[in-house]
DNA sequence: TCGCAATTTGCAACCACTGTAGATTGGCAA
DNA sequence: TTGCCAATCTACAGTGGTTGCAAATTGCGA
């Protein structure tokens, strides 16, 4: 995601509006890593604006993931998950409490499917490691 | 997964009851390689039972996961795809029509996070290629 | 400054899935 | 073979995440 300056030279260029809500959320998702879901980070802007709505959250990040500025990731952890980081990573996934890691891994790219791609045109792929983070495989260890 | 008669054994097993029901969802998914949606599977056991409830095709597709003979599989198509394929392998995905193709990757298996594991107890790394399918690509081709 | 298309909000609706309870039944014991 | 009863099934209500809609509001180009 670009920063909330260009994202606003951006969002003007396109014909669409830059309110105090959008750039409220741009704020709010510029440098996150924490892969929030729409309702964590409804809860993170209606503190600083009381009186904002879901319904605009999610509008605004459906903009953005549009606009390529945001990535929606599916993990299965009931709620999609938004991240600003569009380059080239991939996810380390805890099955008990949903935190999200951006990870590296090298030769990740070079990836294909054995026997061509099936007559699919292909994305990048996406490597998703799933487990146990480091909090819950303690608090699994003292009970 | 297992074949539908060692899978009435094992659910007998456990006190579980082998019922028309759960016979009818085992052969269902014997050799099903659609990785289909409970909704889709419901459809087809409507067809040949009538009555049967989508609430009995969801239960006994988890017990089928809690018992380890199916995998739940989250692909961002909107509901969970059920894989009685439970060996090391990808997907393709589809995201115009949600279709999902088993592949092989030589080499997925050793791939790892960058930097380790960042203090997480992993599972096998689960590779995704998104894309589009042959007819959907052709249907784009053509408008 | 004005006008209006874009936006916001509140709320209903939708989809995937789960909880519940009363009616039904598979499968063991007698 | 029958009878019992825990397990199951169905119907339906409820939940969580997300989208559709319409009336009120507002950013921003003219
Ligand atoms: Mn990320
Ligand atoms: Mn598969
Ligand atoms: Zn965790
Ligand atoms: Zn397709």
């Amino acid at each position: 995601m670009r920063s909330p300056t260009e994202l606003t030279a951006a969002f003007r260029g396109r014909g669409l509006k830059v309110t105090p809500q959008r750039q409220l959320i741009f704020r709010l998702l510029d440098g996150n890593t924490a892969h929030p879901s729409a309702e964590i980070l409804f809860a993170a802007a209606e503190a600083q604006m009381p009186g904002i709505s879901l319904r605009t959250v999610y509008q605004t990040l459906n903009d953005l993931a549009e606009m390529g500025e945001l990535n929606q990731l599916d993990l299965g952890t009931g709620a999609s998950r938004f991240d600003p980081n569009v380059g080239d990573h991939h996810h380390l996934v805890c099955v008990d409490c949903g935190a999200v890691r951006d990870v590296h891994v090298s030769g990740a790219r070079q990836l294909t499917p054995d026997g061509g791609p099936q007559g699919f045109v292909l994305d990048a792929p996406h490597v998703i490691f799933r487990g146990h983070c480091s909090e819950c495989a303690d608090a699994a260890q003292r009970s």
